[in-house]
DNA sequence: TAAAATATTTAGATTAATCGAAATAATAAT
DNA sequence: ATTATTATTTCGATTAATCTAAATATTTTA
C-alpha cells in the first residue's frame, strides 16, 4: 500500500516507510545492547512479528543499503542505517520531552504516542520544536537526544544511591514510572534538569540528604535514591 | 501493507487507515462545498489519484458504512463518516494552532505538517493539546474547530471591507498567506483573537480606520481590509 | 431518440507488508 | 561424525492501495 507520505525534503537518505524506520530502530537498539549481528528471531520478537516477515524486510533494507546482511549470518546496521535510526530516535525523544514538559504526560503514557509522532517528516517541525523546548539534551527517561547529525553525547547516568557524598549533578531521568512516585517528585520539586547535590548518606539504611537547586535540603529514602538518575554537569 | 497503528482506544467508530481518513475528509469537504453527491472525478482530482482508485476506495468505505454509495450515482458521507471526518478536521486544526502559536510557523508551511499530524491516534494527546492551547475555537485560517463530538459552531467570518462602520469583532483569520502581509499584521499588533472595531471608512478609496484591542487606532488599506476576517463576538 | 461525449466501473497487475508451512542451513548433542 | 535441535529462509497466499486499459453507464447534443 502507498503511504501518501510527503516527498522527502532532502533526499540524502532515501525515504523509508514507517515500518522500515521501526525495523531500523529495533536493529539499532538490539545491536547496541547485544553487540554484533542481530539475529532474526530476536528481531521478530522485538517487532512482534513472524521470523518470515523479518527475513523479507531485512532483504529490502539490505537492498537499500541500510543494513549489511548475509544469509543465516544475522544483520548489522550500516552507517546510513545508523544515521536514519538515530534520526528517528532523536524525534522520538524530542516528542517525549514535549509530552512531559508541556502536556504533563506521565512516564507510562509516553511511548505509545511518541512512537507515532517520531515518524512525522518535517525538518522544520523538529528544529522549531527543539528550540521551543530549549534544546533539551536528555529525554524524560534520561536517555540522551542525538543531534541533527546523529551525534549522541553519551553521559553516565547513575542512581543517587550509587554516587558518593558530595557529588552534584543534574537529574536526567528516573527508573520506573509509578504515578505515585512521579507525584512525590513533583511535590518535592524535582524534575528533569533539576540540579541536586548529595550532602549526606545515613549508613544504617541508605537514606540520603540532598540539596535541591542549591536551595532546600531534604532527606530521601533509599528506594527514591535508587530511582533518581543523575548526570555530572 | 499493515499499518502497525496502535489499536483503537474506543472502538465506537472502527479504526480507519490514514488513507481512508483522507478520503473521508475530502468527501466531507467536497459535499460541504458542492452540496449533494460527490462525483468520482472530483474526488480523484482532490485526492490526486486515478478515478479507478476512487471507485475501489469508495466501495470499501461503503462496506464500512462510512459513506452511502450507489454505482454511477456518486457518494454521500454517512453520519458515522461525518463524525470521523470532523474528528480528523478537529485534529488538523488543533495542530495548526499549535504550529502557529507555539512554533511560529507561517501560514503556508502549515498544511504539509498538519496533514501528517492529524492522523495521530491518541485521545489523551488531543485533550491535553487542546488544553495547552487554551481550547481554541478557530484555527489560524479562521476555520472553526469542531469539538470532540464533531459539533462545529459555524460563525460568519467576513472581511473587514464588507462590514459596516461601527462593527466590532474578533480576528478569526486571514485570506492568503504572503510572508510580508503576515509581517505587517505582526508589526501593527494584529493576530488571531485580536479584538477590532471599525471606526471609519473612507468612501473614496475604501481605506478603513480600526481600533485595535480598544487601544490604538490605525488606518488600513482596502487590500488589507479585504484580507482580515472578523467574527462577531 | 440516437449518436457523441463524458463519467464511472470492472478487470487484471503491481507493490509493501504480512503470514503459515515447508525446506534448508547452522549449531548442539550424543 | 552423525543425528537431533533450533534458527532461518523460501514458497505461496493474503490484504490495502494503487494503476492502466477496457468495458459500461450516463448525460449531452444534435
Amino acid at each position: 500500500m502507498r503511504y501518501n507520505q510527503p516527498l522527502p525534503i532532502a533526499t540524502n537518505t532515501p525515504m523509508l516507510s514507517f515500518v522500515e524506520e521501526n525495523y531500523l530502530k529495533a536493529i539499532y537498539h538490539l545491536s547496541e545492547a547485544g553487540k554484533r549481528p542481530v539475529n532474526t528471531n530476536a528481531l521478530a520478537e522485538e517487532m512482534k512479528t513472524a521470523p518470515a516477515s523479518v527475513s523479507d524486510m531485512i532483504k529490502r533494507l539490505s537492498e537499500k543499503r541500510m543494513v549489511d546482511y548475509q544469509k543465516y549470518r544475522g544483520v548489522n546496521i550500516s552507517e546510513k542505517g545508523k544515521i536514519k535510526a538515530l534520526h528517528v530516535i532523536r524525534q522520538h525523544r524530542i516528542w517525549k520531552v514535549f509530552l512531559v514538559e508541556k502536556l504533563n504526560f506521565q512516564w507510562d503514557q509516553l511511548d505509545e504516542v511518541a512512537e507515532q509522532l517520531e515518524h512525522i517528516k518535517s525538518p522544520l517541525l523538529f528544529q522549531r520544536l527543539d528550540e521551543f523546548l530549549g534544546f533539551p539534551k536528555f529525554d524524560p527517561h534520561g536517555d540522551p537526544i542525538p543531534d541533527e547529525n546523529g551525534q549522541l553525547i553519551e553521559k553516565r547516568k547513575d542512581p543517587i544511591a550509587q554516587l558518593p557524598v558530595g557529588t552534584a549533578g543534574i537529574v536526567v531521568g528516573v527508573n520506573g514510572s509509578s504515578a505515585s512516585f512521579l507525584k512525590y517528585l513533583d511535590k518535592v520539586g524535582i524534575s528533569i534538569g533539576t540540579r541536586l547535590q548529595i550532602v549526606d548518606r545515613m549508613e544504617f539504611d541508605g537514606s540520603v540528604d540532598i540539596t535541591i537547586d542549591g536551595k532546600k535540603t531534604i532527606t530521601i529514602s533509599p528506594t527514591v535514591a535508587e530511582n533518581i538518575l543523575l548526570s555530572e554537569a
